[in-house]
Formats: C-alpha cells, structure tokens, sequence
DNA sequence: GTGCTGATTGACAACGTTGTCCAGAGGTTA
DNA sequence: TAACCTCTGGACAACGTTGTCAATCAGCAC
C-alpha cells in the first residue's frame, strides 16, 4: 500500500476517482457515490470504510461529470460593466448571496461596456450551461439569446433593459429620480441647469435625460442645448463639458451629473471654481456627506437591484412559465446641501 | 422538417448535441467537432453544411462535457472577504482582465472574512476543478488545500499569507506603509497618536500595527495601551474606539486609521469634533482628497495586487514546479492635509 | 493497372459521475 | 419447506464531448 493522504500513488496532476475509492473500500461504484451524496440504503459499517478510503485518498468528487449527467450546473453567471465600478460592488454581492442561498456558485465578467464583449462572454457562459444569467447590458440587441432563453437558461436584466427580446427586467426608476432632482434644484431657484450624462445609447442615460426635460418643461423653463451633454464618462469629457457650461454664454448656475463617476468629476471641477455652484448627482457614493459642500444625490439601492434580480432568476428556475416580468425599484433623493444652494444673485 | 431555429423539435430545456448536428448535416459525429473547434482537415462544403445544420438547430457546445474530457477547466476561482468592498473591486477586475487574456472565467465568492465559509468557498470551486485559485484568505489554516494543491491546482494567496502551507503569495508591504504613516504623524509634531486595526488574527492588520510600534519606538516613543485597539471594523465599534481614545486621560492628537473602513468612518467622527485631529489611512479611496482637510494615506495598489497574482498563477499553470514565490507590492505615503495637520498647542 | 501518398472522414472508446435495474442475503409467513 | 418480502450492493448505460485510429478516396508515379 503506496497511497498516501496526498494519493501521491497517482500520476501530478491526475485525482481519485469513485473508481479508485470503491476499489480501496472493496465495495461497488454506485456504493460509493450514494456515501457521497448521503442516499440512503448503505449500512454504517460500510459508509465508514468508503468514508477512510475518501479520506485517505483525498477524493473529491468531480463536478464537472456530476454536472454533464445531471444537467444542472449550479452555478449563475453575472455580467456587468466593470467589477472596480463601485456601483456594481453591492450588486454583485447581492447577487451572490441568494446565488449562495440556492446553491449555486457565481460566475462573473466585465464587459467594458463593449456590445461584442459581452456577447463573447454571454456566450461563453451559456457554453458552461450556467442554469441562469444576470445581465447589466451593454448590447441594444440579445436576440442572439434567443435560443438560449428557449432552452431553458433563465435570464434577468438589470438596470438596463433587454434590446429587441422579451425577458425579465429589473430597472431603477431613473426617470423619476432624475426628474426629482432637476425639480428639486428649480425649487431651490435654479432656471439653468445643466446635464451631464452617459453615453446616450445606454437605456439609463436616455431616461435620466428624459427626467431632465420633463421637469424643466414641467416647470416652464426651455433647455438651452448647450446645456445637456451626453458621452463618455472619462474625467477629460466630464470635465470639458462642466467648464463649456458654466463658462458658456448663458452659464449654467447647477448641474445635474448623470451618474457616480460623473457627479466626482464635477465635484472636482467645482471645488476649483471660486464661487459656488449646485450639484446633484444620480447614484449615491461613500463619504458624500463628507465632503464640502455635501453631495446632495438620487440614490439607488444597488443591492436591492441584485436581489431582486437573483430572486427573479431564481424564481424562473424552480417555476413555470410565467411571462416576462418587470420591476421598478424605487430611488431616492437625499439632499445633503450641494442642491440647496441658491443660484447667484446676478444669476 | 419540423426543426425551427430555436430548435423547438426537442424539448424544453434540452439542447440540440453534435450528434443532432451530424444527422442534420449528414456527416459523422467527429467532423462536427472538428469544425466547431476550427481543427483542419474539413472540407469548405463539408464545413459549410456543418455550419448551416449548427445554426439552425441553434446549437451551443456544452463546455461541461469538454471539461470533462480535457481536464482543464478553463475557470480560475477568486475568493475574497466582500465583493462589495470597495477595495476588491479593482483587485477582481485585475484579476479578471489576466484571466481573460488566458481565455479563462473568473468563479467569484465571498467568504465574509468566515473561515468556515471560505473553506466551503474553496472545496466547490475545486470540486468544479478550477484549474487556479486566487485566495484572500479569511482563514488561519490552509491544510485543507494541500491535497488539491498535490493534484495540480494552482493557488496564489494575496494580501494575506497562507497557513500553515507554503504556497504563492501576493502582500502589500503593510508594515512599510504604516511604518511610514507614522512616522510621517510623528514628523509633524505628534506624540500621541492612535490606531484603530482590523481584528487581531488578521495577517495584514498585525503588520500594520507592528509598523505603527516600530515607528514608535524608533522616535524614542512609549506607547499607552490605550491607544491601540484593534477589532472589528463595524462602525459603531471603530467610533467607539476613536471616541475613547480622543478623550481618554492620555488623549491622541493623532490617528493611524488601520483600513478603508476604520478611515471612513474616523472622518466621519473628527467631523463632529470641535478642534482638528491628524488622520492618516491606510487605503485610498475615491474622493479623498475632496474632504476637508483632505485624507492622508497609505495607498495599496489593489489592481496590481490581484494582476501580479494572477500573472502568478498562469505562470506556475504552464510551467514546472519552481518553488512557491513570495512577491511584495510596495505601498505609498500620499500626503494630502490630514496627516500634516500638526498637534494643539496644548498638545 | 498497380501501388503509393496525402487528404478527408467516421467508428469507437474514454472522461467521472448518476439513474435504472437486478441479484443475493436474510428474515417472515403460510 | 416454499414463497415472499426487505434491505443492501453492484453492473451497466448514459450524459456530450474529444483523442485515437483506421477506412476511404482521389491523384499520381511507375
């Protein structure tokens, strides 16, 4: 007897089968593979040897074939934009926790907001056979999911819905945050209010804009267009946009910065200006009421998004076929001082 | 011909197989595998006819079943304390990036800095065969992972050593950069200075306050017991601590902030207090240098931490069995205000 | 025509697990 | 004693893919 704990008898990088435990505990295959998943009908005498010879083999059951004969694979992949963006933190751990309460492992990836990419990794995904996804899309177009949704992968979008399919959706209600905090700054007196956004081919940048005009027509004030501005969110545009507005001809006394990344770089930017200009920003962020003066925002729960959404998957998995659902989770406007402040006198 | 695109002819929630395939397209069952695998010798009509019968059964190669035949897994997992820590962000991302460029997933999970939990984490990613683990190890022992170790998985430990074994590790130099905190407080005047740490048993906040200690002493400074206090970094515990030390009978005019999350929060109790308190943190962290006075810090390269890992162990995955590697990222002071406020007059 | 070469293709086993089904041991009852 | 259960354990096929190997065929030199 050569074996070690280690099964150091087998070839690096080969390990025990059921095979090799079975014949170590002198008993039959199906024996050893009920001890390892605690079915009855194996006296105790025998689950002890086949437990010593589990032990002294160092067995560890290959899901990878439990997997290709069950047909589950317990395991959800999350697509999201970017890991590092700290909006997506709470979500992907939201995501895990009820992954986790079913059993289920994650599986992750960035799509750079690339369209391409996160069909390549959608995909790939699929080609593992995870049993669901969530997805915060990049693409305008998932009919390449199509098949995938018909064979049985339950699929949930979040923060963004799904281009050109039917499918679960679970959305924060941007529009009704944005419109919330463009009304608030005309409450506090602002008549020309800038907006800063995403790139506009993202569902949220679009209805963030929406919210924007709608409170501004609400309260009869027209939009000059060198007010809104829609595009990347490096810090460089970010930054080039702010600057053109409040030194434009008709400078704007507010702005409105679509999400987290921009609402820093205009904190930035104002915090060089000498005199004061409001700011509210969608997404909230660690330290905003820290900062001078404090950051007043629309917040979203980004850990109820991915709880909802894993719910959802979850739900779609165990249950029937029930249509498309769609949620709306609720945000919030929390004023800490930068959107209270008063346009300037001569403004 | 009742097959449609989404392969409707067979039932729900199964999936058409390379054996569809070839009986659609009238060729045998490894000339499918071949060209979906893109290996030569097919030829264009043949591969052509493939094609077609692939893209109207809407077939997907089931990437369990290859796994299992290869024995690569093309997944590598990653274990860390909380996704939703803003500080593992840019890590998993690094991670992630050094993955992709070897055509491999991320298998993400928290352990919730439980060591129980981390050891589940670790055994269902091996037991799903990850070819590579990517550890922050919430655990003190490691043996566990010793038979996996012996059987080919690669396994890189970061921020925190593993053990009890020996294997590849990532630190950050904590001692260096509290070290430097420090004595950089103790430069601008400071001989009382605090720190609030991470519970005890954890690897990186041990460094950090034998860094604090040894600047200490190498000013020729006694340190009251009451200015160290170490444990969780929940806020009520970390305000808690702050308070007393601030007000205690020897009372700090100064705080070494053990983490991003002690930092946080710190920031937020100087706020409240009348007169100015030195702060330093370990961590950066988003906006920064916003607050006033803005944060001094020890900054961590996260995203180098989790990329010189992964390197790591796609460097041991292809090559030969070199002895396990330490390797050390160095951390850097970055005085923005609060580290160089200098103690009361009184002080 | 024959034999050889190289290109193309398919039959078959194997990967490690689980579900189905059957065999044998041992006890109970008529 | 025979018939009939119950309980335990094992043989075998199947999951969907890939590696091995052999068969077929066209083209070509002799």
């Amino acid at each position: 007897m050569t074996d070690t704990a280690r099964g150091t008898s087998r070839r690096y990088g080969s390990r025990p089968t059921m095979k090799d435990v079975a014949a170590r505990a002198g008993v039959g295959l199906k024996t050893v593979s009920r001890v390892v998943n605690g079915e009855p009908g194996v006296t105790p005498e025998t689950e002890r040897r086949v437990q010593d010879a589990i032990t002294a083999l160092g067995f560890r059951r290959n899901d990878s074939a439990r997997i290709l004969r069950k047909g589950r694979t317990a395991s959800i992949g999350l697509v999201l934009e970017d890991l590092a963006d700290p909006f997506y933190g709470p979500l992907s751990r939201a995501v895990e926790e009820v992954a986790r309460d079913h059993g289920a492992l994650l599986i992750n990836g960035s799509s750079a907001e690339d369209p391409a990419r996160e069909q390549e990794l959608v995909l790939a995904l699929c080609a593992r056979r995870v049993d669901g996804l969530v997805i915060i899309p990049a693409a305008d177009d998932h009919r390449y999911l199509e098949p995938e949704i018909a064979a049985g992968v339950a699929t949930v979008f979040v923060d963004r819905p799904a281009g050109r399919i039917e499918a679960d959706t679970v959305l924060s209600d941007s529009f009704g945050g944005a419109r919330a905090a463009v009304a608030h700054l005309i409450a506090h007196g602002h008549r020309r209010i800038g907006f800063i956004g995403d790139q506009p081919r993202i569902h949220t940048a679009g209805e963030r804009l929406r919210g924007y005009r709608t409170a501004m027509a609400e309260a009869g004030l027209a939009v000059d267009e060198s007010w809104v501005s829609l595009g990347s969110t490096a810090p460089d545009r970010v930054r080039f946009a702010a600057t053109a507005m409040l030194d434009g001809p008709r400078p704007v006394t507010a702005l409105f910065a679509g999400n987290n990344r921009v609402t820093v770089t205009a904190v930035r930017v104002l915090a060089e200006r000498p005199r004061p200009v409001a700011l509210v920003g969608f997404d909230d962020f660690e330290l905003a009421d820290l900062v001078s003066p404090a950051i007043t925002v629309v917040a979203q729960d980004a850990a109820r998004l991915g709880r909802t959404a894993a719910t959802m998957l979850f739900r779609r998995l165990d249950g029937a076929g029930i249509p498309p659902q769609r949620e709306e989770i609720p945000t919030r406007l929390v004023p800490r001082g930068s959107g209270e402040l008063p346009p300037p006198a001569d403004g």
